[in-house]
DNA sequence: TCTTAGATGTGA
DNA sequence: CACATCTAAGAT
């Protein structure tokens, strides 16, 4: 498995967030290509944990570009970020949505205690469902992706065409356009409001 | 098609 | 006590 080098996440926050849509996230028997992810930079953004969370800060200082950052979110969904650091500033990617490609079957079980529709692309469609698609928990934070043999991202040949519009789900910091999704997917998490903003060509 | 409530753990 | 969530249920 050709994974992509930790080299990646040594950049800013807002570049990785855009480069990563169109990779496909490889996570042991299952994988999905990733459509949707923000940027929270590590100063200068109050939505970003190391505004407010001592722990955070000292995540960064402790860890390596291209880890896993996981942490539990209103007290029952783990949500997966990757550690970028090396670059001009500091942060995370969050991961929002994939596209499922393998692992389909096994995703399906480990969502069905959540009486979960059977469409596939609401699979994987949100950052809390995608990480009961994958099986991502709190053992996972910390986690190198870039070395592993079972988890990581995996290089695509694919050219995709990249969204950008405002992150969502939060209140503080909105106004920031740094939500990214697979232009046009049908496998983004809030279908209410795709995001309709101008898209750009991204080689691979 | 939209808005609402409720489940639920943790860091500060 | 605020939260980077999700689903079912009820209103429109």
């Amino acid at each position: 498995m050709e994974l992509l080098h930790r080299s990646f996440f040594a950049r800013d926050p807002v570049t990785c967030a855009r480069e990563l849509i169109g990779y496909e996230l490889v996570w042991n028997q299952c994988a999905g290509i990733v459509v949707e992810t923000e940027a929270y930079t590590a100063t200068n953004d109050e939505a970003c944990h190391t505004f407010f969370r001592r722990s955070a800060r000292e995540f960064i200082a402790a860890h390596r570009a291209g880890d896993a950052y996981v942490y539990l979110n209103y007290g029952m969904y783990w949500l997966l970020n990757v550690l970028v650091k090396g670059g001009a500033e500091a942060g995370f990617v969050l991961l929002r949505a994939l596209e499922p490609v393998r692992g389909i079957k096994l995703m399906k079980q480990r969502r069905a205690p959540q009486r979960a529709p059977d469409r596939l692309e609401s699979l994987c469609s949100g950052p809390g469902k995608l990480t009961i698609a994958l099986g991502i928990d709190g053992r996972d934070h910390g986690r190198d992706l870039c070395s592993g043999a079972h988890v990581g991202f995996r290089v695509s040949s694919a050219k995709v065409q990249v969204a950008a519009g405002p992150r969502i789900g939060i209140t503080r910091a909105a106004e920031l356009r740094w939500r990214f999704t697979k232009n046009g997917s049908a496998f983004v998490s809030g279908v209410r409001q795709p995001p309709q903003q101008t898209a750009y060509a991204q080689s691979r």
